[in-house]
DNA sequence: AGTATAACCTGTCTGC
DNA sequence: TGCAGACAGGTTATAC
């Protein structure tokens, strides 16, 4: 499968500000239509977005924003969503653009999202309204991140909801936790000023070099000229159950927090 | 209110 | 080889 985190999307984000950005949209085909549009028609889609010009690409945690000037189109992955230059086995949308450039969303479980907003709306639409802080902007300070972090819950969920932060999922969470020596079942208000300093610096560095290297393509996430990402060739910790860590020699552990694997070395990140 | 589980779908891998 | 079962990068509805 695909899946994106936030380094998948921006990847995807700067591969196709490059391809189809300042193009004219000429035809949306919707080739899905129970779970993919969740707020309005094929229909509507189409004829709102029809004959505007793509003026930017722009991300809010793991959501695509696509500005086509007063409308934006609004798209979430999920699991398996690919958004690809070229047609592919499971093909749910088609954005035709001038020049003949296409683009394709690819998604086997049709999980996906897609919402259609007035622009000047936007940051009232429901999904986007809830989402958390943004690592990496402004307001990504320690100081939020630990008003944000305050909870009894364990530290890792607390990572992956979206409401308190947004853009992590299931392995830079992880790993974000390895690089910061946290447990991943530590409680998130037991954190000491030095640690929760800790996280605060490892969020965005394993950000920025998943980003740097395309980010991870572990099953079938592609970049949108196919390419694949490189950096789950630098996990520490996500999918090496058994394996030993490269710091300290201790085994890599997998564990079940909210349903969800995590992966951590029992020697870098002791719980006590 | 908070948390656990199921559900949404399809594909892939493992073990018997 | 075949098949059942576990598991998957995410989110949300429903059940305690």
């Amino acid at each position: 499968m695909a899946m994106p985190e936030l380094p998948e999307v921006e990847t995807i984000r700067r591969a196709l500000a490059r391809e189809v950005v300042g193009l004219e949209l000429l035809r949306v085909m919707v080739q899905e239509r129970v779970h993919l549009l969740r707020n309005c028609r094929a229909r509507e889609l189409h004829d709102r977005l029809t004959g505007r010009r793509l003026e930017t690409i722009g991300r809010r945690g793991k959501y695509l924003l696509f500005g086509f000037g007063t409308e934006t189109m609004v798209l979430h992955l999920r699991m398996s969503g690919r958004l690809l230059l070229a047609p592919a086995e499971h093909t749910r949308l088609i954005l035709e653009f001038t020049g003949r450039k296409n683009l394709y969303f690819d998604d086997a479980r049709r999980f996906g999202a897609l919402y259609l907003a007035s622009t000047d709306k936007l940051a009232r639409l429901e999904p986007l309204a809830e989402l958390g802080l943004e690592p990496g902007t402004p307001d990504y300070t320690l100081k939020q991140l630990r008003r944000v972090l305050a909870g009894p819950q364990e530290i890792k969920r607390l990572l992956l909801d979206q409401r308190k932060l947004a853009g992590l999922g299931n392995i830079y969470a992880c790993e974000a936790l390895y690089r910061a020596r946290l447990h991943p079942q530590r409680r998130a208000n037991s954190l000491s000023q030095r640690e929760a300093q800790r996280l605060y610096q490892a969020i965005p560095q394993v950000l920025a070099r998943a980003i740097a290297s395309g980010g991870s393509s572990i099953a079938s996430y592609r970049q949108p000229d196919g390419a694949l990402g490189q950096f789950q060739n630098e996990f520490a910790v996500y999918g090496q159950a058994g394996e030993l860590c490269a710091a300290c020699g201790s085994c890599i552990e997998r564990i079940v927090q909210g349903g969800r694997s995590s992966f951590f070395c029992p020697g870098c990140q002791p719980l006590r």
